[in-house]
DNA sequence: GCCGCATGCCTTGCCATCTTAGGCATCCTC
DNA sequence: GAGGATGCCTAAGATGGCAAGGCATGCGGC
């Protein structure tokens, strides 16, 4: 907001990790890049802030991290979502709704 | 978001202090219950937030505060929306809605 | 008269998280 | 063999909200 390059708001990079996986398994890498589709190429999330939030995430059992190997046999680390995960989901969605709520009315009121 | 008792996304609360005082001059404990009004009292600001907030986009140049007495003769900082603060207010509403779009996208995307 | 609450201002310390800027290894293409 | 894409990670810095306090004034109730 007041940064103008800043893409995001804090504290919504977790919402959109979880709800990159919840479209299915997918290492750090890939999400990125899954972010920015899901977006119509609106969102960059850079890796400094991606695998910190990861790491996060998965501290606290949002997501499971699994070593494996991508399509092309390339060392990756596969992350899927958990049941928590998705319970995290909801909540932060319906957080987000009513933030938007909030703006939603501040905007009308006169 | 991550933490439960959040009721903000860092960086939104610049925006809702402009937007409030948009509809004119105020002290600072009146912003906070003019804020409270204006979303319904969904929104509740801790003086911890705002008077820091306040000092920062002040310093900006987004409003100016002036000492004052309210209606009832008491001492009261007001602070008004300057010419840089309604622009400012209308580029954290654009930058609002990008990010409120790239969310839409996000939950439509399969 | 005084106690507590509301109004009004402020500061300090804490903590979460995003940005910038790197480092490292592998693989493909030219 | 150089460069770029893919893939992982970290450290330093800044930002900005929250909790918790402090201070002063004024008003109502007991």
């Amino acid at each position: 907001m007041t940064n103008p390059k800043a893409d995001l708001l804090q504290g919504t990079l977790d919402m959109l990790i979880l709800k990159a996986l919840s479209l299915g398994p997918l290492h750090g890498y890939g999400i990125i890049q899954r972010l920015r589709t899901m977006s119509d190429n609106m969102l960059h999330v850079e890796q400094g802030a991606l695998y910190p939030a990861l790491y996060r995430i998965e501290l606290k059992g949002w997501v499971s991290g699994k070593w494996g190997e991508n399509e092309t046999g390339r060392r990756a680390k596969f992350y899927k979502l958990t049941k928590a995960g998705q319970r995290q989901l909801k909540i932060e969605e319906e957080s987000w709704d009513r933030l938007a709520l909030v703006v939603a009315k501040m905007r009308e009121a006169t």
